[in-house]
DNA sequence: TCAAAAGTGTTAAGACTACACCCATGT
DNA sequence: ACATGGGTGTAGTCTTAACACTTTTGA
């Protein structure tokens, strides 16, 4: 079967750019090529939009492909639509990134899970394509809109404590911060709510288990 | 001439919101289109992606074919990728949207320019495809950056007056700002200089006119 | 001399920053 | 009893918001 036009189609694919939070580092997916171009580098996750699909419902069915992780925080980042960007064919990328949380992921076997690893953004290995700039643009949105709404909180699984919640925010911007103010900005935000339940781990003080209230989103802030 | 495909290959286009402040409104250049699907109805002004040129390019030459004018603020918005978009083939599109300067703007002769005209954001007229959401979309842009950058700047003509800098602000906004604590935010910022001369315009005292400063372009505050 | 927009400082309130000690637990 | 991370308040600084009168010009 093949398919006809009068003009030139670039064909259109989704890569995305999964984070996560672990051991201290902020962590993305990818995958190892097993064929050229580009044979052994590493890649984002992805896939080409199918002619039925909506671009957004492809991004998550990929997402979904990847990481078995439905319901988790998913954004349209940008569009990479530079000439020479795929030497096979013109191609056209729709970027998102993903937050998956902290805990309780599981890589999906299958597919082309075999060769899928979390790499520190720290120590990238040799990418395939523009995927270190997309990289890089989805780390500058992901910690420009950490500092202006709740989006961080979206890698913290259904119970965290306040100290895990800190921990994450250094660990993705770098910087250290007060504990009582982080605890004060936090909590004055409203988007969070004690579960009752504590967490005890080693020999100190048990922590405060905290929730999501039902509402929240994302909140922009100020 | 014909091209074929193995897989089915959506169409690429860029739309472009062309944003520009008149007469205290927040205008939005549309082109009245003169054949189906949506004969009569407005839409932005776009066109296909060639095969050979870069996403950017695309927007950048629908641009400077619609207003005749270069080198003037334009920023990729968001790509919409729903399935009927189109009627009439599946089309993906990549939204952008600039900035035109209040004054000195001509539109340009010829191709679709005979049935372009200028439409306040606030009262549009019938539009085709999803070119709503899209204006939405860029509105919401728009002001939200407006708050943290400069962005609102790339409006202001070569030279230009404090008041015509707080007027804009205003219309864009819809919030009347104080005017001592207006001014004294964006002398703060450091990116406007005097040149010297005056505007006289009417029956007051005249007003010192500024520009920007030869380094600047958006600035994120904060 | 009147009308119309330009220009100019101070004060009060609120937000942010810096900072140190006691608490609950396991070993 | 000690080591470990959890939990808590206050004071000083900086930022933001509110507010009204004088100046310069053309008619």
């Amino acid at each position: 079967m093949s398919y006809t036009y009068d003009y030139p189609h670039p064909a259109v694919t989704t890569d995305i750019v999964i984070f996560t939070v672990d051991e201290a580092m902020l962590k993305t997916l990818l995958i190892q090529r097993g064929s050229p171009p580009f044979e052994g580098s590493w890649a984002l996750p992805g896939g080409f939009v199918r002619i039925d699909e909506d671009v957004d419902a492809c991004a998550k069915r990929e997402l979904a492909e990847e990481t078995g992780v439905r319901d988790i925080y998913l954004e349209q980042l940008y569009t990479f639509g530079a000439v020479g960007r795929d030497p096979r064919e013109r191609v056209i990328s729709v970027a998102y990134f993903a937050l998956v949380p902290c805990r309780g992921l599981s890589l999906k076997a299958g597919t082309d899970a075999a060769n899928a690893a979390w790499h520190s953004v720290n120590a990238l290995p040799e990418l395939a394509f523009d995927h270190r700039d997309i990289i890089a643009k989805a780390r500058e949105r992901l910690t420009a809109k950490m500092e202006y709404s709740t989006l961080g909180l979206m890698f913290m699984p259904e119970e965290f404590t306040l100290s895990e919640v800190q921990s994450l925010y250094e660990t993705v911007s770098g910087q250290e911060q007060d504990k009582r103010n982080f605890r004060k900005w936090l909590l004055a935000l409203d988007v969070i709510e004690e579960t009752g339940a504590m967490k005890t781990a080693g020999a100190h003080r048990p922590a405060k288990l905290y929730r999501l209230k039902d509402t929240t989103g994302v909140v922009i802030i100020r």
